[in-house]
RNA sequence: GGCGGGUUGGCGGAGAGGUUACGCACCGGAUUGCAAAUCCGUGAAGACCGGUUCGAUUCCGGUACCCGCCUCCA
């Protein structure tokens, strides 16, 4: 067995990890607001955390492990998108709106995920679903004297966690000098944020005992997790940027509610996603989903293979040249492993690599070697550790039989053209299939070809209609 | 203002206090009608300034620059 290291947030370490119960080791990941498609940084954390899941497995087994990732189906976007809606004359009410809009957005980022080979985590909660367990918490809270209500609110009062700002290494003295908080006037300090707020009469709601309202954002995370992994679980994450104030504000509503349990023990952060140097927005203009990469015929699997090579840690730039030799070298892996049944086990030595903080770019130099040295069947059941080379997610590299004809066809053309010594015709062919992005390898038995970056079907076929026979 | 991350060879990107990362590109050779692919081989690094050490790119301190968070955000 090999031990895992993990970087803890929590101690800024990387730390042997030990499980509380090897039989069932538990994680949480905060999962999407589903409003809208998911981005491209989106699916960082999800990356990361199937790396981890299949990690896991592999080491404690496939039962023994529990993967929830919530979705979040209570928010003010959520609401004023189903507004929205309404305005622009649907007869139905805002809860069916609310309801379409979420079922619609939860089955797009099923697909995308799915696309990029992550498995889907064995609880995906729904906030809407724990609304109950959120107010029992919220008043289990203001029974231990760690909330307060007021006007319609229910307030988390931080002044009675002496840890609040630990996770993120601030205290709140320092953050109120920071004064960017939101001041509402029953506030009893601007640290203190919301477990339950009011909701007006076009907008949906719960009863509780402080009125009709709707949860807080951070509440959901809290409530879910107890419920469905316990007080205390292994390991809990998300994007650096959740680190604060979300997970913050999660420590301390779990921890207050529960004070013996502990929470989660290990928690894992991502750094943040750039595109050719810059932050991801709408206003640079380089803000896209990952449908729109698949929809652009970026392959799920060379999305993984990009996102796996910088280390979860690092800022990942996203760039165009690296889609480019991803999608390369996945099609030469895809042309080593055809037809060929997977080793029994990975190679130790890319165990070894995730083991070490979920090393992924450590591991794919592993593929490296063992593709370098031919051992397909050792390079296909290491590469599946990683979600890559799994069956079925190679079709994007395969040719059509319509390209496979005409490059048959080509081949012959090219070989008659050669025995006639007319190398004029044969170099034209060889570089038509350059253009059009499909490798030609001649070896003693005869031509082979595969598909390269960039294989252009309408190139293929102009060159088909010129020289084919 | 507070907090955090980064800076490695032409590009991408890891580990390790002293021994080749790796991939792509480049260069030389083999091979080829010419190429491609392949094989063999050569180069090439760790922002800057100090410190610790026999020895640091790797540890410590400082400086610079880049990025992010502190407000919805993965």
């Amino acid at each position: 067995m090999t031990q895992i290291r993990l970087t803890n947030t929590r101690t800024r370490r990387k730390e042997d990890f030990v499980p509380i119960d090897p039989a069932n080791v538990r994680l949480y990941l905060c999962g999407p607001t589903v409003y809208d498609r998911a981005h491209l940084g989106n699916a960082r954390p999800v990356l990361v955390f199937d790396l981890l899941v299949r990690l896991l497995r592999h080491e404690y087994g496939d039962r023994a492990v529990t993967y929830v990732r919530n979705f979040t189906d209570v928010d003010d976007k959520i609401n004023a998108e189903a507004q929205r809606r309404r305005a622009a004359g649907s007869d139905l009410s805002l809860e069916a709106l609310i309801a379409e809009r979420t079922e619609e957005t939860i089955g797009w980022y099923h697909a995308d995920m799915d696309a990029l080979g992550a498995l889907r985590p064995d609880h995906e909660p729904r906030a809407t679903a724990y609304v109950g367990q959120m107010v029992a918490m919220t008043a289990d809270l203001i029974a231990k004297g760690h909330a307060y209500e007021a006007e319609g609110h229910v307030l988390f009062d931080v002044r009675s966690f002496p840890d609040y700002g630990q996770l993120s290494g601030r205290s709140v003295d320092d953050m109120i000098a920071g004064a960017r908080v939101e001041v509402a006037p029953f506030k009893r300090d601007p640290m203190d944020f919301v477990l339950w707020k009011p909701s007006s009469d076009d907008l949906p709601g719960w009863d509780s005992p402080w009125g009709r309202g709707r949860p807080g954002w951070h509440i959901e995370c809290s409530a879910m997790s107890a419920a469905l992994l316990g007080p205390h679980f292994d390991i809990h994450g998300g994007g650096i940027d959740l680190q604060f104030p979300h997970h913050e504000n999660e420590i301390a509503q779990s921890c207050c509610a529960h004070p013996q349990a502990g929470f989660a023990n290990v928690w894992l952060h991502n750094e943040m996603l750039q595109v050719e140097g810059k932050k991801m927005s709408k206003s640079l203009g380089n803000f896209f989903t990952v449908r729109d990469l698949l929809d652009r015929g970026v392959p799920g699997e060379v999305i993984r293979f990009v996102m796996l090579s910088t280390h979860y840690r690092k800022p990942m730039d996203w760039t165009e040249t690296k889609a480019q030799e991803a999608e390369a070298v996945l099609r030469r892996w895809h042309g080593l492993v055809a037809g060929i049944e997977p080793a029994t086990s990975p190679a130790p030595a890319l165990i070894e690599a995730l083991a070490d903080d979920l090393n992924a770019a450590g591991a794919i130099a592993v593929l490296h070697d063992l593709a370098g040295r031919e051992d397909a069947a050792g390079l296909l059941a290491s590469a599946r550790m990683l979600g890559l080379l799994l069956p079925g997610m190679g079709e994007w590299a395969q040719a059509d039989g319509e390209a496979a004809g005409q490059i048959e066809a080509l081949l012959a053309a090219r070989l008659a053209a050669r025995q006639a010594r007319d190398f004029g015709r044969a170099d034209a062919i060889r570089d038509g299939f350059a253009a059009a992005g499909v490798e030609v390898k001649d070896t003693a038995q005869g031509p082979e070809w595969s598909l390269a970056a960039g294989f252009n079907p309408a190139r293929l076929a102009d060159l088909a209609r010129t020289h084919g026979t």
